[in-house]
DNA sequence: AAATCCGACAACCGCATCGGA
DNA sequence: TTCCGATGCGGTTGTCGGATT
């Protein structure tokens, strides 16, 4: 434990009043929490109900804060919690809320049902900030966020285009386990004081057969499978989000020819679409959508050489301009976006050598480099963002 | 094979706000 | 009006497993 949180404890100790406070505060649980814990809360909440959380901490036998009880039971028990990676849905969602409120996570978790303020905030410090810190730009600043608009957005509505026409959206987001809700683990739950680490259950691929022994996965992350018995709360299904204009509504992705990639038609020519189709295809092989950038491949380097791939940043912004200038009308309630991002990526193939790292090592990913190419040509427009707050 | 690094996320902390006495 | 406990929110840290060296 870090001198911090030791020194805090034992600040708290000295300035509690009573010494059964300070027994109390000196038995106190701390760190990840155990299957018994966990059933003791949900036996308790079951019984009693949500709320008064210190009463809760202090009568139902959890040696727990009653902070602590209330942060596990929302971020990790309550029944309708939506476990698994974020759909390309989400992650637009997240980052057009993003872009309107900032870093105000319980108010973007509240638009993803099923989601916790706290996940939310986990994907963008670790997914989004990341993009940032490698560009040395701020995650908030508006070359950044131009970047995120000119080629994250655009490459997650394709993955979204794809995924509504190729797969049904249940069979392709869903893990296919069977629902187990935490309370159907009360009755049955085998004694166990091991600690859990939910974290590291729930990162095994859902589609995946569960090994031995790992149960609780299961009881960690109930998913209703079927669409038809799924709640707004509790369903993974980009249907059961609430109705965000354009991103959600796929459907003028088919109608204007956003879908996958086909957009590229008008703006490259033909000559452009044929190799660019061939990417996609290999992109979406490798399961690259949009941040959720797929494991560096050995050999990806040789399928997608900067140029083609600069040849789809070109044709996505120049295309995503002109989907931006959509999204600002319907996200942003009229605010237009201009169709900066064209202009902007105009040059990008001159500057990967610059601006990425040599594309001869595998763990680099041209994704990333190519985004960061584009992010540093946005940087000499400044374009501010342009979705309405 | 071992050591180290890194990504991901659960959990904790401090502070702000709310509401009742 | 003030006090105080409960609750909510956002920032930060600790820990683990997997990837890399």
């Amino acid at each position: 434990m870090s001198q911090r949180k030791g020194a805090s404890m034992a600040a708290a100790v000295t300035s509690s009043k009573h010494h059964e406070d300070q027994e109390m505060m000196m038995e106190l649980r701390r760190g990840p929490w155990t299957l018994e814990e966990d059933n003791l809360l949900m036996n308790y909440i079951a019984c009693h109900g949500e709320g008064r959380w210190n009463l809760l901490a202090r009568c139902s036998g959890l040696k727990r804060t009653g902070k602590s009880c209330r942060l596990r039971w929302l971020n990790y028990l309550k029944p309708d919690i939506k476990r698994g990676n974020l759909t390309p849905e989400e992650q637009l969602l997240i980052l057009e809320l993003h872009s309107k409120w900032g870093n105000r996570w319980s108010r973007i978790a509240q638009h993803l049902p099923g989601r916790t303020d706290n996940e939310i905030k986990n994907y963008w410090r670790t997914r989004v900030q990341k993009q940032a810190r490698q560009l040395r730009v701020d995650a908030n600043s508006a070359v950044f966020r131009d970047a995120v608009r000119c080629y994250w957005m655009p490459r997650l509505l394709e993955k979204m285009a794809a995924t509504s026409t190729a797969h049904d959206l249940h069979g392709e987001l869903l893990p296919p386990a069977p629902p187990l809700h935490p309370s159907h683990v009360v009755a049955g739950m085998a004694s166990s004081s091991s600690p859990i680490h939910g974290s590291h259950d729930h990162e095994q691929d859902p589609t995946s057969n569960a090994p031995a022994g790992s149960g609780y996965y299961h009881q960690r992350y109930p998913v209703d499978p079927s669409p038809s018995t799924s709640t707004t709360s509790g369903s993974t299904s980009a249907a059961a989000l609430p109705p965000v204009p354009c991103f959600s509504e796929l459907s003028w992705v088919d109608q204007y020819g956003y879908g996958p990639y086909s957009y590229t038609t008008d703006l490259d020519g033909a000559a452009g679409v044929s190799s660019f189709d061939d990417d996609s295809a290999a992109l979406e092989s490798l399961g690259l959508d949009g941040l959720d950038l797929g494991p560096a491949e050995a050999d990806s380097d040789v399928l997608y050489s900067d140029t083609t791939l600069l040849d789809y940043l070109n044709s996505t912004c120049a295309g995503g301009g002109t989907m931006m200038t959509m999204m600002g009308g319907g996200v942003g309630g009229g605010s237009v976006v201009h169709n900066s991002c064209g202009g902007a990526m105009g040059g990008c193939g001159d500057d990967v050598a610059e601006y990425g790292r040599p594309t001869s090592s595998s763990s680099w990913r041209t994704d990333e480099l190519v985004f960061q190419a584009s992010a540093r040509k946005l940087g000499d427009h400044q374009h501010q963002w342009g979705g309405g707050i």
